[in-house]
Order: structure tokens, then C-alpha cells, then sequence
DNA sequence: ATCCAGGAAGTCG
DNA sequence: CGACTTCATGGA
């Protein structure tokens, strides 16, 4: 049978706080294929194939320890809502609508180059170029090209990435994977404004793309990434007249706390796929 | 043609 | 520090 390296199974029986179609098209992860009732996802090397059925879903991987910490598995999401509820009617209703998102643990290289990229673009284009990116420089797994090592991206010149359609971001994308060839290493316990304040010494990442690191690959959960969607998410939630938006992410993470990335990626989710700008 | 997209860097005050 | 401009690219 095709695919057989995808040979074993994680089953999800509560499918209220696991929806496969919320948690890859809530825009924390570019490199995933719908097929017919399933999902193909990679993340580094790591390969997921997501069967859902109307009271369950098979996760399919060539690696079910590391697809149970990448799904973050151990953490009940249901208990996060429900802490979440009642803050605001907005963040109420759009936790119902993406009541079954997860914040995925991500490899940390593949989200600075990705958000590198996704810096003043939209995700299609995103996609495609880190599409073409993993097809030229990744290895290629059963049909699955892996995201490229650091020691690949490092290897390429800045006409590589024009290339590929990384336009002006092609100079970042260079200096900043040889930074990460070098070996940059995130401390455990190192706060996360530390750990930010690191990550904005990285060609091409400012806070905003620093917040999206720190969220989807280092798995921080007090930061608020607020770009073009969630600046517009601010006024809404009755938080008064704010044009700068590291001060808005300042404010959201004092409202939010602990709970901030949650409620940024529920709030993101909803206002974008509903395309709700004047409200 | 002009505007927009999960913004950041460079410049100026 | 804070505001303002420029930066490839492709689809609407």
C-alpha cells in the first residue's frame, strides 16, 4: 500500500478540542495538503497524514512520539477556553468558532525563515515559496521533501532566494541562515523577553515575526503576535485607540497573560477567515 | 492602474 | 524613542 513509512497510528477520540482543518488553516503552519477527508502535514522532517471521520481522527506517521508533542497532545485545550471565556463576547465567539485549534510545537528554525517570508506578503504567496524552498534544498522523504537543514539554507546565495520569489527578503533570509548553521541555541528557561529581544538581533525579524517564533516554535504562550488582522482585533475588544501595534501587543499580553497566544490565535482565526475588518 | 498582504530596516526629527 | 518611507512580488 502507498505511504506504508507512515506506519503508525495515533487515534483522536474528543474531537472538542482537535478540528484538523482549524488547527492547519489558523495560520501558524504553511506547509500542509488537503486531500479527500484527510490532510497531509510536514513540519522539519516529520510527516502526518490526518484521516478525519465524523467522531474521530487517525493521525498516520512515520513518528507518533513526535507527532504527540508537535499536536501538543498533553495539553487540554478545553481547560484553556474555558479560562479564556468570559473576558469578552468577541474572544467568546470566536473561541466557539475555532473551539477545536491547537498551538503546534514547531521546529524553531523552520518558523524564523518561514516568518521571515511571511513579513509583508500573503500566504499564498508564503506557501510558494517555502514550497519551493523545502523542493530545492530539502530532502526528499518518500515524495515529501523535509524543510531544509540549517546547514542547507546556509549554503545558498542570495540570487537562490530571489529565485524562489523571497523578493528583498532574500538578504535577510541569507544572513540570518548563517546565524543558525552557526548553532543558536534557546535556553530553556531564558524569559521570553530575553528570548526575544535574541531573536530581533536575527536579520529580517522584528517583533512582530519575534512573537510568531516564540509562539509557534518555542512554544511561549505569553506573547501576542499582532499584525495587519489582530491590530484590527484590538479596537474591538474595547481597548481604546492604539496606532502602534507593539503597543497594542504590549496591552494584549497585560489583559491575556499567560493565555495571550491563545487567545491571539482564536482571534485570528476568526477575524480572518470571516474577513471581519469594521467591527 | 492602484492597492494589499500574518512587517522590517533605514532615515530623520 | 517615535513617526515616516521604502522594500519584491503577484493576485484582486
Amino acid at each position: 500500500m502507498e505511504n506504508s513509512f507512515l506506519n503508525s497510528d495515533i487515534h483522536i477520540k474528543d474531537l472538542s478540542q482537535f478540528d484538523p482543518k482549524q488547527i492547519l488553516t489558523c495560520g501558524q503552519v504553511f506547509r500542509y495538503y488537503e486531500r479527500e477527508n484527510s490532510f497531509d502535514i510536514i513540519g522539519k522532517n516529520l510527516i502526518c497524514r490526518l484521516n478525519y471521520h465524523s467522531d474521530h481522527v487517525i493521525i498516520h506517521t512515520n513518528d507518533t512520539e513526535r507527532a504527540a508533542a508537535y499536536f501538543d497532545l498533553d495539553t487540554d485545550y478545553n481547560s484553556i477556553k474555558t479560562r479564556l471565556t468570559g473576558i469578552h463576547p468577541v474572544l467568546d465567539e470566536a473561541i466557539r468558532f475555532g473551539h477545536g485549534i491547537r498551538i503546534l510545537n514547531q521546529d524553531p528554525a523552520e518558523m524564523i525563515i518561514s516568518f521571515i517570508i511571511s513579513a509583508n506578503n500573503n500566504i499564498p504567496r508564503i506557501k510558494g515559496i517555502i514550497e519551493r524552498l523545502c523542493e530545492r534544498l530539502g530532502e526528499n522523504k518518500n515524495g515529501f521533501f523535509a524543510f531544509p537543514t540549517t546547514e542547507a539554507l546556509a549554503s545558498a546565495d542570495e540570487s537562490f532566494y530571489k529565485s524562489i520569489g523571497a523578493g528583498y527578503r532574500a538578504a535577510y533570509i541569507v544572513k540570518t541562515a548563517k546565524v543558525l548553521a552557526d548553532g543558536l541555541i534557546f535556553e530553556r528557561d531564558t524569559p521570553t523577553d530575553r528570548l526575544r529581544a535574541q531573536l530581533m538581533k536575527l536579520d529580517g525579524v522584528g517583533p512582530k515575526v519575534a512573537d510568531c517564533i516564540l509562539l509557534f516554535g518555542l512554544h511561549r504562550t505569553d506573547v501576542f503576535p499582532v499584525d495587519i488582522w489582530t491590530s484590527r482585533v484590538y479596537r474591538s475588544l474595547g481597548l481604546g485607540e492604539e496606532s502602534c501595534r507593539k503597543r497594542m501587543a504590549q496591552k494584549l499580553v497585560e489583559k491575556f497573560g499567560s493565555l495571550s497566544g491563545y487567545a491571539q490565535q482564536y482571534l485570528y482565526y476568526y477575524y480572518r477567515e470571516n474577513k471581519l475588518i469594521f467591527i
